[in-house]
DNA sequence: TCTAATGTCTCTAGCAACTATAGGTTCAAG
DNA sequence: CTTGAACCTATAGTTGCTAGAGACATTAGA
């Protein structure tokens, strides 16, 4: 039986994010010592290793969800998992071509920038007149 | 004079981010009309088209506070402006080499899924178990 | 065995960057 | 002059956590 923190050594994901988890429902209430400390089983560690890498994979916390929900009922159809992963899919490759347009533009910015005074700067020119120098429409704002 | 509203058809940016811009002091509070309703000229029009396009570019809300205040100010050197947009430029670079390793993950998720049951599933599998298939490190979850 | 340090508990509030809702006022068209 | 859209303020909600306060539990060392 792993305490909080043991358990958070373990997954690599932080105490505070496993009583969220918790309390949002995406983990069971684990069992408690005497002293009311959580403490979890094999299963448990499972299943949060499960978030954690799904997380990672860019899984909204709801795809994750359904997702705990598709593996714990293991005669379903693996269809709608594999819809899940492949609208992600969809998503990560828009974001990449998103970023990569934001990295040419950035680019060109740094290599146009003269080095003076903040009256010839690049950077703020294109920032405050648009039309000048994109080739391309970003789009909605990207969250770095 | 342009009401929020035509501001906001103008620049892209929705009539309430206009106002919780203002709040968080991004935007100064403009004129008012008799009837208490805002009035936009020019110069603010160009501010948040400023703020717009550097939201489009990845540039967190305290980055273009400090652009914002680096633009009135033009005789100052260009190299802060630069260092924020360098910065930025270094943090999109490492958001795509991450969605790549997420891009690739992802395709082979779906590729060895043998559309069977949940039971054979790898999407499942392979987020339960990273140590069987992952080839690169996520590192921290990507917001998608 | 006592004690000090760490770990854990609950609860609340805060972060970015908005978005939505409620309940009211003003404006422009017909 | 009325109707409906656009506007006002203020508050609360969103996602996915993170940080803090103040109290209890556990554990390692003297």
């Amino acid at each position: 039986m792993l305490t909080i923190g043991r358990l958070a050594t373990a997954t690599g994901v932080k105490v505070p994010t496993i009583r969220y988890y918790e309390q949002i429902g995406l983990l069971p209430p684990p069992e408690r010592s005497m002293g009311n400390q959580r403490l979890y089983g094999q299963s448990a560690r499972d299943r949060l290793t499960f978030v954690r890498h799904a997380r990672e994979l860019g899984f909204p916390l709801e795809a994750i969800r359904d997702l705990l929900s598709l593996s714990d009922d293991p005669d379903r159809s693996c269809a709608a998992a594999d819809a899940i992963a492949r609208a992600q899919l969809v998503a990560v490759r828009a974001r990449i071509s998103r970023l990569r347009a934001l990295e040419t533009e950035l680019e060109r910015m740094l290599v146009q920038c003269a080095h003076g005074t903040i009256a010839d700067c690049r950077v703020i020119e294109v920032l405050g007149d648009h039309a000048h120098c994109c080739e391309s429409d970003h789009g909605a704002p990207e969250t770095v």
